[in-house]
DNA sequence: GTAATAGTGTCTCTGAGACATTATCGT
DNA sequence: ACGATAATGTCTCAGAGACACTATTAC
């Protein structure tokens, strides 16, 4: 890159021609999570909670009518966090809810109209506080509900390298239709050296590489659920230990053992006094719950 | 945004005009961090190991003079890691390390000239490996070393609102020039919600943002290095376990007791029956140490 | 012998997990 | 009374940390 020697910064900048090389586009897409509930028929038993996304069904082209994480472009006068924000309020009217950034996606090829470079965003936000029950929506927005399968897993040792490669199946289904993706990641160690590769195999109906997208953060939520508080944006401003428990056990995919699970998480809820059978119609067949609170001094 | 409805997509693809909308410009920083090591006096006492970065000095506008990561522009024909990649590799030669995705910076005043998106990763290399000791290099490519201070700490329980800031100096020096930052992390809890908030608010010749690059960047390390294998990436082939323990201590600012260091990493690790004053000329007057390598199968 | 690092053994404390037991509700 | 969830207590096991101790080298 050879420039004429400007003197002064301010004389430089004046000069300076921002068009000199080509560039790409760059998009935001806000990964929509929630918890959803079944309810059950009998009057004794609790909702099934599972973990949801919110996608929408594509209007025009390309991958016209496959299901997309909701996205657009970064207007050139708005930050990325702000594109991911304001795509999230678009979608479902809600804001100052946890947004995080999960990975910004640069292959070449991921869009065919153009090269496209795209940061995607989590979004975790309670379904109490959805305005508009995201369905109705013009848009052809829809919750999935999202489990994922291990299909195959295989460990080879060679003489300088080892290979681990892991295939998972993606599902993401609702009332009306199943979605799916196959996924495969690669681990190469060679000396010291590891390295990962996610892709996606095939695929139905999901858009670009969308089905990628949905699994790495699948497993970021994971991990960070593990050692962070954010199972909390889940979470309504009561809840019990039980639906909280509900949450990690559909994110992480296992059952805790209730008593352990409670002495887990003790120190960052605080007891409110409340129960379960003073809020809400929820009256159910069985001891009522304490209804706890999020602990804002938990570390 | 109202599109043309094209019946294939082919045909829209063939129509649709890629500069609708002001694109901003893309670039990648690779942060290079590496173990320094300062020799000793001593015949007996072993090498002082410090966490580096490689900086460069900046020939032009703007932030002339000022240090900086290594980066440019993503080629419109290149993914996004490859560009990580390219640039790593023309700093330093080195290919086939551990590059890592950190994070992507999009505030819309970053840079001066022009709106500029950058993505962020973190490469680390062995010294050993690295051809050219960087820093005779015409480019004015300067290895510093890292540290940071927390400056102040302070939490405010208000009404309905918790309010975190802790005040951090970053300082990053060699033999002849010492930079510094100061970095303020914001945390504000209302209700279930976390938001962190990382700004830089002084510097001392640091380029763009980079200083609260480095500050986050040393943050990551700092985590995965407690649940992730990426230490053995700052590694040679054979190491000791004394020399493995210093790279856990340097990136954590913390000492670890020796036996309890070796029992939590000794899974990881593999004896290989060599023995430190075997190899090189690191004649020490103690007790030599077994050399170990790593272990692929840790996990 | 000395000064340095290398390496091991033991104790305590804490947190996770398995499991058993009691409590309380609506029907 | 029944069937469901709520809540607590106890035991074991594994890992982290503190600390004391022994081993081995170059000079």
């Amino acid at each position: 890159m050879i420039e004429k020697d400007y003197n002064s910064e301010e004389e430089f900048i004046k000069n300076y021609n921002p068009n000199k090389y080509e560039k790409p586009s760059v998009t935001v897409d806000t990964l929509i999570f929630t918890i959803g509930e079944e309810v059950s028929n009998n009057y004794r038993e609790l909702e099934n909670k599972e973990l949801q996304i919110l996608l929408i069904r594509r209007k025009g082209h390309p991958f016209k009518s496959k299901w997309a994480i909701p996205g657009g472009f970064v207007n050139i006068a708005e930050s990325v966090d702000q594109a991911a924000a304001r795509e999230l309020k678009e979608e479902t009217g809600v804001e100052n809810v946890y947004l995080e950034q999960l990975y910004t996606w640069g292959e070449v090829n991921r869009d065919p109209r153009m090269r496209v470079i795209s940061t995607s965003y989590i979004a975790l936000v309670n379904k109490e506080q959805l305005k508009v029950e995201a369905g109705d929506d013009a848009d052809d927005a829809k919750w999935f509900s999202i489990s994922a399968k291990v299909l195959r897993e295989n460990k080879e040792y060679q003489e300088d390298e080892t290979v681990y490669e892991k295939v998972i199946e993606l599902t993401l289904k609702n009332k009306e239709i199943e979605l799916s993706s196959e996924i495969k990641i690669t681990k190469n160690i060679i000396g010291n050296i590891v390295k990962t590769n996610i892709e996606e195999s095939s695929n139905n109906m999901i858009a670009f590489d969308h089905g990628k997208i949905i699994y790495y953060a699948l497993e970021r939520l994971k991990n960070k659920i593990e050692y962070t508080d954010i199972a909390f944006n889940l979470m309504g401003e009561y809840f019990t230990l039980t639906e909280l428990e509900n949450v990690y056990e559909v994110i992480l995919n296992k059952k805790f053992t209730a008593a352990n699970f409670r002495r887990k998480i003790e120190h960052m809820v605080i007891e409110t006094g409340k129960y379960s059978n003073e809020i809400g119609e929820k009256k159910k067949g069985h001891r009522p719950a304490k209804l706890y609170s999020f602990n804002p001094y938990w570390n």
